[in-house]
DNA sequence: ATGTAC
């Protein structure tokens, strides 16, 4: 197969302006999606487009080259404010200053409107982890975070809760067997799911690429912190929405994302945030998108695929383990804490990026884990304007990874496990219970943000 | 977080 040979020359030819970047994005997509089709075709192509390009707006591949015809991005770099957005702390006593530094520099951000940092705030990549940003246009990949759609999902049974004492080994199989953990290992059947008809996979080219991948990882939970586990539900709030007595009852709780997939895509769209929206030194990960470009509402819809797809994933795996189980759910309570969405911020529509933080809009329920041997929490939010209508998304790291895997034991674990009647499957040092804030100071740090409805504790747990 | 690196 030829393969085509594309030159500024031949596009000025057929009349594309020398003047900005067309002819140079036109040949990029051209060679990059119709490398093997003949060139006068693919200048007949780029002729049609540029007689109409309004026409090719949004298209996921030539809209490119329409938009630069029609409305072309301007790259400049950015500066900083000098003064921060209006934001709000919660737990600030129990924060380290770096964190607090990264929330400082993204509220300096132009597009910058409001933020807020939740008690279990650490320092992460460009946007704290615990950090809420309300941008206005624009949207910030490293504000969602590399997991896009890193979320929960609690699945409670009407299964008495001290069965699992008696039924340990059964549950630890059922874990081994239907949970999927690490880099590589993905189930050996894959469920069909709605999520593979979206027209995302066959519209936008980097999408597109990632179908296999996120076809065959579909039901993995992946590493880090993520997790899957049986533990002891218990409602204590009488006047709950699921309509469960106060008691306690049987619960599968699972934390992970998007995958390769989310990773991917995050990976892509900063880059080319990084390019379109140059910011000096400290700041240069808070790079961000405009809405209104075409790089930037394909990151929209990019991003909300991977959402879509990090809870397929857990319904997957509650589907299941829920199968071995034998039982269907009386409940179930999920939610995002790596995202973002357009919600109303001081009468204004902004775009809210929260990077490890849970919506607690008024009424919204949500779960905030503890660590593997305390306690989560089931939460209805507040709706507070402060927190930009979040809280936490866990206890938080006391301890960096680095910090942990140097100061806790195994034996350290293994007695903290014992104390508490858990079992762990896999889990690192980096992972250990003691590496995380106490979650219920973190929690008394967030009286206003969140109603507590009941908690999860963990019994069972499996880890990468 | 991620087949850990343009």
């Amino acid at each position: 197969m030829a393969k085509l040979k594309l030159r500024g020359k031949d596009l000025i030819e057929i009349g594309y302006p020398q003047k900005g970047k067309a002819i140079s994005i036109a040949i990029d997509v051209m060679l990059k999606n119709f490398r093997r089709e003949r060139k006068d075709k693919v200048l007949q192509r780029l002729k049609t487009i540029l007689k109409n390009p309004e026409k090719y707006l949004g298209d996921g591949i030539v809209g490119k080259i329409a938009e630069e015809l029609t409305t072309p991005v301007h790259v400049e770099a950015q500066q900083l404010a000098t003064t921060r957005a209006p934001f709000t702390i919660f737990g600030e006593n129990g924060i380290a200053d770096e964190a607090k530094h990264q929330l400082y520099t993204a509220l300096k951000l132009p597009i910058a409107k409001a933020g807020a940092l939740m008690p279990d705030g650490h320092s992460g990549y460009g946007l704290p982890i615990g950090g809420v940003l309300a941008a206005k246009d624009a949207v910030i990949p490293y504000g969602v975070g590399v997991d896009i759609g890193c979320r929960m999902c609690l699945s409670m049974y009407d299964i008495p809760a001290s069965y699992i004492d008696g039924h340990r080994d059964k549950y630890v199989n059922m874990l081994q067997e239907h949970t999927k953990f690490g880099s590589y290992e993905t189930h050996k059947r894959i469920n069909d799911h709605e999520i593979f008809e979206r027209s995302e996979f066959k519209d936008i080219p980097t999408v597109k690429k990632l179908f296999k991948k996120a076809y065959t990882q579909l039901g993995s939970s992946g590493g880090g912190n993520h997790f899957v586990e049986f533990g002891i539900v218990e409602i204590s709030d009488e006047h709950n929405e699921f309509n469960m007595p106060v008691g306690t009852y049987l619960g599968i709780l699972s934390h992970s994302g998007s995958r390769g997939l989310g990773a991917n895509i995050a990976k892509h769209y900063t880059k080319l945030a990084m390019q379109q929206t140059p910011l000096p030194g400290e700041a240069k990960n808070l790079a961000w998108l405009d809405l209104n470009t075409h790089d930037g509402q394909e990151y929209w819809l990019a991003m909300n695929l991977a959402g879509d797809y990090a809870s397929a994933c857990h319904h997957d795996i509650h589907k299941r383990l829920g199968k071995a189980l034998g039982a269907r759910p009386i409940a179930m309570v999920e939610n995002h804490h790596n995202f973002a969405w357009k919600e109303m911020v001081y009468g204004e529509e902004l775009v809210v990026h929260r990077k490890g933080a849970t919506p607690a809009q008024k009424g919204v329920l949500g779960i905030i884990p503890g660590s593997m041997t305390a306690p989560g929490f089931i939460v209805r939010g507040t709706g507070n304007k402060h927190s930009l209508q979040s809280a936490s998304h866990g206890a938080g790291r006391q301890l960096s990874r680095r910090k942990a895997k140097q100061t806790i034991t195994q034996s350290d674990i293994k007695k903290q496990l014992k104390d508490c009647g858990v079992t762990l499957i896999g889990g690192g040092i980096d992972e250990a219970p003691m590496a995380y804030k106490n979650i219920h100071q973190v929690m008394s740090n967030q009286t206003e943000l969140v109603e507590v409805v009941g908690t999860f504790t963990p019994k069972i747990v499996r880890m990468e």
